[in-house]
DNA sequence: ATATACTTGGTTATTTTTGACAAATTTAAA
DNA sequence: TTTAAATTTGTCAAAAATAACCAAGTATAT
């Protein structure tokens, strides 16, 4: 299992890029960039789709360490019940599911 | 399936609560709850204890309600894969997993 | 019509995040 | 070791997101 900072880092090094190189490609110092990769600060959803063209990885492969990382750490910070993505997952698809039907409607 | 909002309602309307006696319960006022409840706004986390009290409900249910909504909502609006919600689950384990082993070797 | 409950919008306050900078630490090389 | 480069860390002000507050509006029911 792999934090979302590890991730960054890997891909980063990959890439033969040191932190000052990368963080001035999405628009960060490299001490922003250090605290990212050690998980001491969250990076800014804006950021993603940078992140996807310099690494050349698709935005959903981003979005997808992005968030689990962001839920995981919400998750255990506030102690709650694993379950509760179970229940996510079912409102995501009802809400997806209600919005389309909206948009429908409208014509 | 059951927005948070509804949830939290529908617990109220069992209790023979108005919005402004609920709301007087959890420091907020009516016109905040009824945000809540329309789902126009999101509760504050500290609420969440006072909400289980009031509704006489374990924290835990409120818990898995308030946050399956608050990962569903962010998984809407960012389209996120819903994959997404798979690795948030093994990353708490894992997370849960690191944290015990670290509190284990301060002794 | 009046009263009660609820919704909504706008404004201010408060809290939380973010980005920038500088100092300190670590790492690697000469 | 000394020097240089890379990374980490702390602090602080700016910016953004949240929440509280209040008033006006709508709806509902008596």
């Amino acid at each position: 299992m792999e934090r979302f900072g590890e991730y960054i880092r890997k891909l980063r090094v990959e890439k033969g890029l040191n932190q000052t190189q990368l963080a001035a490609k999405i628009g960060l110092d490299s001490g922003g960039l250090s605290k990212i990769e050690t998980g001491k600060k969250d990076l800014k959803e804006d950021k993603i789709s940078l992140l996807a063209e310099v690494f050349e990885v698709s935005i959903e492969e981003i979005k997808t360490q992005y968030f689990s990382e962001k839920f995981a750490k919400d998750c255990f910070k506030y102690k709650c019940p694993e379950t509760v993505f179970q229940l996510a997952e079912q409102k995501v698809k009802y809400i997806k599911n209600i919005n389309t039907k909206q948009a429908q409607i409208k014509f």
